[in-house]
DNA sequence: CGAAAAATCTATAGATCTATAGACTGCACG
DNA sequence: CGTGCAGTCTATAGATCTATAGATTTTTCG
């Protein structure tokens, strides 16, 4: 370990985590060894340990750096007053970019997490439950300005959009080559306004 | 091994392919050894040899069992002739029946099926195909009835009612006394409608 | 009961894998 | 030119874990 964490160091660090990030989202936490890591980051099994004090450590970072921005992203979408379609577009297109910018990373946080110290975790979750909170109050404000259906239970809702984007994202993970707007944008749509052809079904319940 | 497949010898199996599902969802394929597969069984590590060749198929046996029935439902969903809603309710109903059925199975075979080698995973997914191409045409039909909006990517829903379903099965897994049902009404709902309140949203579209 | 078959056990070979200790290399800088 | 530190390497202790071989116990059934 270096004296002053000098900016190379933190850079190359950095690079480490991004190995590890890919190692884990290919062949799961178990699944890889510290020396696939160091392999693709051309240096040899045991000088990974210059980077990080143990394989478990590596995880952690991997995580956090994968839902870094994420929660920051929402509180700022969370803050603005745009109205709620603007903001439930937003979310997903904020989803998703993390998705495509840090595929790996978020993977690895939302499938391999689980395997970390209760400790670490929990932090991690506290984020979690941030994110989903300030998504509930989206649709919380959302049916006050009569843009959601009244009688929405906004905690599933929360869940479920959250629920849905990772499961795109995993189609992004895996299709490098999907329309990430497409996606966005089909996706929207159904949260708004359902597949039901609704000519008729127009329910008058404020 | 038997002579005979005999009768208990199957059953037998079949408790080992339960207790390998639960441990393969609480830990991972490759965070389970097949001594902590052979404890929750009650027997030492080397007999769990008399049941499964090796680790890996017994997660095969467990990812095979996961989605057994699960297509076959969708067969006789797809084959009723029932409305495009009561259908829908019926895939996200047997969708969720099966994850609290064999929750552990379902979920070891969306989580760790990638372990398993090219042929074997090959022939899951044609099975997992299957079952998205059936949801697919239940939204084609859905259109040609008029039930369903027209100009809806009916690939992308299937793909998304898969997703949810999942994203909601795996609430199930972790927190088991939810309230499936709820669930299912909340989450078909959603997929008909959306949440946006409609009253003046009605697209004259046909 | 008694023998054959089924089911389980013990012990271990052989192949990992993590983490550490200590040596080596090359760049930075006076 | 030479000293010191950052970064990497080699080698290995020690702890797994899988799969197999052969002994042993339990069950089945004529």
């Amino acid at each position: 370990m270096p004296q002053t964490a000098s900016h190379k160091y933190q850079e190359h660090r950095r690079q480490a985590i991004l190995a590890a990030a890919a190692v884990f989202a290919e062949k799961g936490f178990h699944g890889s060894s510290t020396r696939d890591i160091a392999e693709r980051l051309g240096i040899k099994q045991g000088s990974l340990y210059y980077y990080f004090r143990s394989k478990e450590e590596a995880l952690g970072e991997v995580c956090r750096y994968g839902i870094e921005d994420y929660v920051h992203r929402m509180e700022s979408i969370a803050a603005s007053d745009q109205p709620f379609e603007a903001r439930l577009l937003a979310t997903v297109t904020s989803h998703l970019s993390s998705y495509r910018e840090r595929n790996e990373a978020l993977k690895v946080h939302n499938d391999e997490r689980l395997y970390l110290p209760a400790e670490k975790r929990k932090t991690l979750k506290q984020l979690g439950s941030r994110y989903r909170q300030l998504l509930e109050g989206i649709f919380e404000q959302g049916i006050a300005d009569g843009a959601v259906r009244p009688g929405t239970d906004c905690h599933f809702a929360a869940l479920a959009v959250i629920g849905m984007c990772n499961a795109w994202g995993d189609l992004i993970v895996r299709d490098s080559d999907i329309d990430i707007f497409d996606i966005i944008q089909k996706g929207t749509d159904l949260l708004l306004n359902g597949y039901s052809e609704r000519r008729a079904a127009n329910r008058i319940n404020r």
